[in-house]
DNA sequence: ATTTTCAAT
């Protein structure tokens, strides 16, 4: 039987609009977002030509093999681009924070990939107010990994990008709800 | 006003 890997284009190329807009608002408080989602952006300059590819994923849930969404990402990206040395432009757009775990194995893998930037915008932070939480962004800090929260651009981005928006015009409605304060959060745990 | 939030009685 063929090992489970993560896709980017299983089950989903892009996120349907309701789920977005549910799933990515900067909510302080966000009952009922059980999930995470990544949408990613990887460019790479490959000797005299670039090449891009984007996708979402979300976290895998089977009590066998549950995957956070990063998880599956890290998995994804080592499978496609076993080339260490290239340079990739990686930039994920997450609507939760990574947990400690999760961010412990992005640092390993950029470790692995010295020439790999990455840029984690996140919509919300999992857990902020836990101590080893807000170690685990540290960590990604240090590591030389750009970390915001989204905002108005990155939500219209996401929405050009990776929503099945159908035509319809990015509103940035209720998204930004609570920006200010996870601003000022994630600036005071990095700080 | 609150923190259940990478689900599960």
């Amino acid at each position: 039987m063929e090992p489970w890997r993560p896709s980017p284009r299983n089950p989903m190329d892009r996120i349907d609009p309701k789920t977005f807009r549910f799933q990515f608002p900067n909510l302080r408080y966000a009952s009922g977002r059980k999930l995470c989602y990544l949408c990613f952006q990887v460019e790479r300059d490959y000797f005299y030509y670039n090449d891009s590819d984007w996708g979402v994923f979300r976290n895998k849930v089977h009590p066998w093999a549950p995957c956070h969404a990063e998880q599956c990402f890290l998995s994804w990206f080592r499978d496609q681009y076993p080339y260490r040395d290239e340079d990739y432009n990686v930039t994920w757009f997450l609507s939760w924070s990574p947990c400690p775990t999760c961010a412990e194995e992005v640092v390993e893998f950029l470790e692995e990939y010295r020439n790999l930037t990455l840029s984690i915008f996140t919509s919300r932070l999992y857990y902020f107010w836990h101590p080893n939480y807000q170690e685990g962004l540290c960590k990604l800090w240090d590591a030389g990994v750009q970390l915001d929260i989204m905002s108005c651009d990155e939500f219209e981005y996401c929405w050009d990008n990776f929503v099945y928006h159908k035509g319809m015009r990015f509103q940035r409605r209720n998204l930004l709800k609570d920006y200010d304060f996870l601003a000022a959060e994630l600036q005071e745990i990095l700080r």
